[in-house]
DNA sequence: CAATGAAACTAACAAGTGTTAGTTTGTTTG
DNA sequence: CAAACAAACTAACACTTGTTAGTTTCATTG
């Protein structure tokens, strides 16, 4: 774990004025400010708004993709697999909360990389979308529309970095468990 | 019921393309030529584009707020109040998608009202928070974390607006039914 | 001590921003 | 027909935007 550079802080600042404004209402010179420095000096270390965005994004969009594939690569029930999912949400929305922002509100203004932002985000549905569908057809999870069970679980996950940040919500373990709790109940047969 | 004027083609027109791209990058340029008409032209019909926002957001709140009161002063279990919740943001979010998108992403960008609207939206979080205390006090609803119910189910609704455009979600009293389901179950002791 | 390099600066740019003023066009109405 | 009105237009404004070029500052290093 290398000791921070500039350019982490420039953009773990962005993040947060992004959380607070959205990518478009935040100019280069309220992040100049916010880091205390004036706008033409982020170009010392940034190339463009544009690449500060992205590298928020998509190293967030790659942990989900990779935190998935290895659940889905276990041996677990599907059950256990949607727990390990809500565990995978809390940690990643947990440690960057202000990026998650980001990643929910602002993924349209990539350029370059929206595409492949695009079809991570497809993948991590159509997976997710397997489990639970595996889950019913092994009668772990209730026959219900299989659409609305995998909407109403991610919306719930995607939001999570809003609330994260109250008090009561700082222990993941915790918050896993009786988020698990709540979303699993809804669809777990007996 | 009015016919439509013009002042409400453009606050339609402008909800559409700030769910596409948000309040902040949609400029009043974009908004004219996807009218058909020159920025300048727009300023007939409305004053700026602060009350364009305004006018949707503000006009969606106090749907909701008015919608739950109602539901409140029934005299329905909490279980069945939970139900009516889902159904009125069902209704909402499918009679405009758009604006939903607004009140969700852009709320920050209100200036004046934004005082108002969170006072709106904090009531109504309360509300609702109430609903589910009151459900779990007369053992309608499991012993559960209230806060984490209380805000997976509001989440959860909040996000309609994203899903609703797909056909498959078009039939707005088959959607409540399946969505109270998913969410009730979770919920819901015995 | 001289050279290097990181990290800040000032000044400026071309393009785009919301908005205003004043004018034109065409339809409706007294 | 004249007057009134709705709804578009052109031209321009003051300001803000992301970004570049070139320079200065100062601690580290050969």
């Amino acid at each position: 774990m290398k000791t921070e550079t500039r350019k982490d802080e420039i953009i773990k600042t962005a993040a947060k004025l992004f959380k607070e404004k959205g990518y478009s209402a935040v100019t280069m010179r309220d992040l100049a400010s916010a880091m205390g420095m004036k706008a033409a000096s982020l170009y010392n270390h940034i190339k463009s708004k544009q690449q500060i965005l992205k590298e928020i994004i998509i190293t967030l969009a790659e942990e989900f993709t990779s935190g998935l594939r290895q659940i889905q690569q276990s041996e677990k029930s599907n059950i256990k697999k949607i727990e390990e999912v809500v565990k995978l949400h809390v940690k990643i929305a947990s440690q960057n909360p202000y990026g998650m922002a980001s990643l929910n509100n602002d993924w349209m203004h990539l350029e370059e990389k929206l595409d492949y932002y695009l079809e991570l985000r497809t993948n991590y549905e159509e997976e997710l979308r397997e489990i639970i569908a595996e889950g019913v057809k092994k009668g772990e999870i209730i026959d219900e529309n299989i659409e609305i069970m995998l909407f109403s679980i991610l919306t719930t996950l995607r939001s999570l970095y809003s609330w994260i940040p109250k008090k009561e919500y700082r222990n993941p373990e915790k918050l896993s468990q009786q988020l698990s709790a709540v979303l699993i109940q809804g669809i777990n047969k007996n």
